[in-house]
DNA sequence: ATTTAAATCGACACAGGTGTCGAAAAAGGA
DNA sequence: TCCTTTTTCGACACCTGTGTCGATTTAAAT
């Protein structure tokens, strides 16, 4: 009788998803999960041992789809600076939208468990935006930039932004004079 | 019977303030503070309400010391570079110690109660970067970059690295790379 | 030294969360 | 249909924090 279990966890895991984008990690327990999916607690407890066991297991379903796939878009034959608009926007959506993200939520994750979900993912992006400018300094596209300090910037303005977007009233403005200070950085005005 | 009192909240926030600079907000308890202070439950709560009000009293003491004061070291007719200077040597401190510092609970304290100090700080900040930048491209010291764009971004980088540095192993490099960034940005080396 | 008001104590009731467990219900193979 | 196994239920005991209050101690004015 294996079929019933696999669909309530399927189950589980849909509802729980806004949960955790909209209130982070902390500020959801086991009752919310309770609520949302019609289960009471023993119900759940036999599927998840936790919230943190649930929010594990929601990331292993999510990581898979990887929004920004520069590798992938540089072999279609993209230019760089086509994928660089692609990723600002993708940047700017995500600032403008936190709340239907889990990237507070694996923060505070991070930081409840001192798991090192967010070093990977840092990781990540590091390499793909060192990768995404140092293909557009080779095709000519882009300033002969310090690769790393600019890699830097872009991923903790962006971190800060999101951070910072839960607890003060934050511009669309505000946001896009930070991807519009990336674009300028990057793309060589003197062609 | 004013004296006592008086001496008895001075000695509480002297004791709490490395409880909220290393744990942050939500992680202190009246508990705690009854440890740190000796004093009992009931003690504490005949002079603060609660941690909320213990943190508030804390803030007010705080923040009269203004780190950085950007018109008073004009007038002592310091250079715009000079000022940078150590404005980047404060910032890389507090990022490398972020324990000493209320920053993270100030933004946890936001976060859970919905207040805008950190809105007004972060105004506080903005219109002295402002200030300064502009000094330094009339006095010819800066490139004349676009000053709304270069105050987010040193804003948003800092405040990131800040809350990064939480949950993620952070190398001086790291800092200094976004440091010297923007003192590329700002510095003109055409002279 | 006495008195009075302020400051402190610590036991208490409460709130909201956790994880458990035996009993009940549902699923699906025979 | 019946019987076994899986899944689900919800009451329970526990934990950790909160804020209160009458009793007690302490400070300082007279």
């Amino acid at each position: 009788m294996s079929g019933k279990a696999e669909r309530t966890k399927e189950l589980i895991l849909d509802r729980v998803y806004p949960l955790f984008s909209k209130r982070g990690f902390k500020q959801v327990t086991m009752k919310d999960v309770c609520e949302v999916t019609g289960l009471s607690r023993g119900g759940l407890y036999s599927h998840f041992a936790g919230t943190g066991e649930l929010f594990e297991a929601l990331l292993g379903k999510i990581t898979e789809k990887d929004a920004m796939d520069f590798h992938g878009e540089i072999s279609k034959g993209l230019s760089a600076t086509e994928i660089l608009e692609g990723a600002l926007r993708l940047m700017e959506d995500e600032m403008e939208h936190p709340e239907d993200s889990l990237s507070i939520a694996m923060y505070e994750y991070a930081e409840v468990t001192g798991s090192d979900v967010m070093e990977h993912f840092n990781r990540i992006w590091e390499e793909k935006w060192t990768a995404l400018i140092r293909y557009g300094i080779e095709r000519g596209e882009f300033s002969n930039v310090n690769v790393r300090e600019v890699v830097n910037v872009i991923l903790f303005s962006y971190q800060g932004i999101r951070m910072w977007s839960r607890i003060i009233r934050m511009e669309p403005e505000t946001i896009q004079s930070v991807t519009g200070h990336i674009r300028n950085l990057l793309i060589r005005k003197d062609l």
